[in-house]
DNA sequence: CATTTCCGTTGTACTATACAACTGAATATC
DNA sequence: GATATTCAGTTGTATAGTACAACGGAAATG
């Protein structure tokens, strides 16, 4: 193996373990830190809102989440009083889901808390590497969705 | 705020939410791809690999993890023969984890499936770019490990 | 129409996880 | 040296998140 495959292959190994790593950890560093809005409320809930309304078949597909799933998801927000359904008009087997004001508010401070969080944890980063890393973590979730890790 | 820390605020919103993305799909990909050796094991029974052999604590420290939850993915680890248990002759608290040869060699297979995925997944990157993204993953996650995401 | 396809719910089961209570072993304190 | 404390690991119990399968109603397609 050529000099430079070699390079490759060690940075592919640390880029795979480091990710996984972070996997790992990311669910309970959430919980632990976000006790009233759990991660996976929290993501759904900020995609209904990004897309201004949104379907749980959307949701669904978006994040790789079984129908079931996502429709226990959207009870516990419903029932949180953070989503509303919306029954759609023309397609009655479709229903519109929009977060509520106290949804949009929760919405808010957890964003705000989190990147409070990641403001302290990279504090000693450049402007310059906040950005490159950035650019490679856009470049990498972009590469394909079914692939990682 | 100055236009330069405005831009800090935009990449760690950026870093924030594509790590989120990230973790929210660990799971259900490795699970698709890696059937035979789930993502916690696999992660587990690498770390043990890695150290040549730790203890339980060790893994429970590093992962942020209970020590029953160790305990019991150890449980499972060692029923599927991939590890075994050493008793400290020095300290009869304490077993050292080691992988057995099955478990060495389905480690093996694993490692290189998910290296061929990630070989594909980032097969444009330059060998440069790989360097870097491995080099900012290092220093995000040595960064301390309670502040996220 | 009849069939198929789509959207969502519900029943069931499994995995990963935490917390608390416990056992046994080592260390510290008096 | 006896007692108390701390440490390593196990087990009981509970919870969240998830998938798969079976279903119901609604729409699209033949």
């Amino acid at each position: 193996m050529s000099d430079a495959s070699q390079k490759r292959e060690e940075s592919l190994d640390v880029i795979q373990r480091e990710l996984t790593a972070f996997a790992r950890r990311a669910r309970s560093a959430a919980a632990r830190l976000h006790p009233e809005l759990p991660l996976v409320s929290y993501t759904l809930l900020a995609h209904i809102d990004e897309q201004h309304g949104c379907r749980a078949a959307d949701l669904a597909a978006h994040y790789m989440l079984d129908k079931s799933t996502v429709s226990r998801q959207i009870g516990a927000l419903e029932k949180l009083g953070m989503v509303e359904r919306h029954p759609d008009p023309a397609d009655h087997r479709i229903q519109v889901l929009r977060p509520t004001q106290a949804g949009t508010q929760a919405l808010a401070a957890t964003k705000a808390s989190r990147r409070a969080a990641y403001r302290e944890r990279l504090g000693e980063w450049t402007a310059h590497d906040l950005a490159q890393f950035a650019r490679y973590l856009l470049r990498y979730n972009a590469a394909g969705d079914a692939t990682a890790p």
